[in-house]
DNA sequence: GGGGAAAGGTGGGGTAACCTCACTGTGAGG
DNA sequence: CCTCACAGTGAGGTTACCCCACCTTTCCCC
C-alpha cells in the first residue's frame, strides 16, 4: 500500500517537524526576550494559567515533564519576578500552592498573544484549508496525551 | 473567508507542532542514548556526513546556527570519541577541515536508521495519505531555507 | 495510636550545550 | 609592509536541566 519511497519521507517528516518547530521556538523566544521572559518561564506561566486556584509544584513538575527539584527553580524565578506567589495548600501541610499575581495574569495575556502572532507569522505562507488540515494531522499524531 | 475561530485554530497548531518535535525528539534522544550519543553531537554528525570531504568548524556552526566557539566544543567532543579528525586546510592555513573516520561513517549510517525508526515510531497513527499530505504541507511552510 | 514508609518541597552540587570576550596566527587589499 | 578582517580556540559565564540527601508531614497497617 505505502510506495517503496515511503521510508524516506518519513524520514524527512521528521526533519521537517523539527525544522518547523525551531523555527516557531525562535520566533516564540525572539518575542518574549522583549519582556525578558525565558521559554521555560513561559511554559511555566501557561501551565499555571490553565489551571484554575493553585498548583502544587509536583503538579507543574509533571506537565512540563521535568524533575520536581526543577520546578521549585522556575517557580522561584518566578516568585522573583513578582508573577506568582506561594501559600501552603490547607489541605496538606506538606504541601505548597503556587498562584499568579495580578501581574502574572497580566503578562500571561500578553504572552498569549506574542505567540499567537509568532504562530501565524510562520504559518501565514499556508493557505486558510492548508491550516486545518495541518491542524487536523498534527491532533491526530499528538492526539492520545490529555 | 476563513472561520472567526481561525485565530484560535492557528494559535494551537504552534501548540501542536512543539509538542509534536517534542515527541520526535524524545524518541530520537532515548534510541542515541543508548550510543552514548547526544542530540547535539548527533545533529554535528548529519552535518558533517552530509558534505563531501571536510567541513570548516565555522561552516558547521552556520549550519547548525549555533556561535563558532560552540562548533569547537562540538567538535572537541567529537574528536574524542574518534568519529571525526581534524586536519589542516591546505588552501588556507588558518583554517582546519573535520572529516569523519570510517567509525564516523559507520555511526552515522546506524543514526539514520534510528531516526527513521523513531520517526516512524511517532508518526505511525497516521495513513500513507495523510503522512503525504503532513510532509507536503510541512515543505511549503519549511520550504524557504536551504 | 504508634511506627515505619512514602510523599512534598528544597538545599547542595553537578552537567550539557550554549554564549561572549579576548587572543593568536594567517590572509588580502591598499 | 601595514593594517584590517577572518579562522579557531582558551577562559569564564548562563540556562535549564539532573540526582542525592534532608526535613517535615501524612498515610497506612498492625
Amino acid at each position: 500500500m505505502a510506495p517503496p519511497e515511503t521510508e524516506h519521507e518519513v524520514h524527512a517528516t521528521g526533519d521537517l517537524v523539527m525544522a518547523l518547530a525551531r523555527r516557531v521556538r525562535r520566533a516564540y523566544a525572539d518575542a518574549l526576550a522583549e519582556w525578558h521572559v525565558t521559554p521555560s518561564q513561559s511554559r511555566a506561566l501557561r501551565v499555571l494559567s490553565a489551571q484554575a486556584g493553585g498548583t502544587r509544584p509536583s503538579a507543574l513538575a509533571d506537565v512540563l515533564r521535568i524533575a520536581p527539584r526543577s520546578a521549585t527553580e522556575v517557580v522561584d524565578a518566578l516568585e522573583e519576578r513578582g508573577w506568582v506567589g506561594r501559600s501552603a495548600d490547607p489541605t496538606d501541610r506538606r504541601a505548597t500552592l503556587i498562584t499568579l499575581t495580578p501581574d502574572g495574569l497580566d503578562l500571561v495575556a500578553r504572552i498569549e498573544d506574542v505567540r499567537r502572532d509568532a504562530s501565524e507569522q510562520v504559518l501565514d505562507v499556508l493557505s486558510a484549508e492548508q491550516r486545518r488540515t495541518l491542524h487536523g494531522i498534527l491532533r491526530i499524531v499528538v492526539g492520545e496525551d490529555q
